[in-house]
DNA sequence: AATAAATCCTCGCGTTTATGAGGATTTTGC
DNA sequence: GCAAAATCCTCATAAACGCGAGGATTTATT
């Protein structure tokens, strides 16, 4: 099941409806996942201010896959000059 | 174009893809989004520790759309506590 | 090759984070 | 409605962030 992010607090109610999902509490999956209570807690509350590579480390404890939507013409850019063939 | 990410460093490359795909400098991009150059540029090197609502803000200003997928069964824990009818 | 442009890196500074522990507050189960 | 459990919040501390400015290094252009 896909969702897009609207905004940055939205992954918070991700982050929530996953873990219940799997029925958890708060203190166990944020132990077996190595940050604080607190800070999931935080995360689920939708702060914006969490570090990107620990959020990451939460979706991925949880089984959340992040996908990101680019433009086509983005293409030709990844692999960062390895053969830039098709660059315009 | 859909792209997963499969470790946190990973959005770097797709931050800067997107940025040339629309061939602004760093500086520009930086300055339009409201973000340091430093800092762009610490996040298209992959870095991990910088803030998730920052991250975000030059994604959506780059036009880079985020997107979770979740097993199925998340959707019931979604819309906390709005006449939760379907938890087993 | 040489110059110019773009990106990267380091430094110092003020601010903010993540954590742990403790106690409120809310939610759940009986 | 009560008691237990879960979540939330506050506080203090060490660690790390984000910014700005400057100079290196890389990449592009002629």
């Amino acid at each position: 099941m896909r969702i897009p992010i609207d905004n940055a607090a939205a992954i918070g109610k991700i982050v929530r409806a996953s873990r219940k999902a799997q029925k958890i509490r708060q203190d166990d999956a944020a132990g077996s996942i190595g940050v604080s209570e607190n800070f999931l807690g935080k995360i689920e509350r939708g702060s914006e201010s969490v570090q990107w590579g620990k959020l990451f480390q939460v979706l991925e404890g949880l089984g959340v896959q992040v996908i990101v939507d680019v433009p086509e013409n983005v293409a030709a850019y990844l692999n960062e000059s390895a053969s830039n063939k098709d660059k315009p």
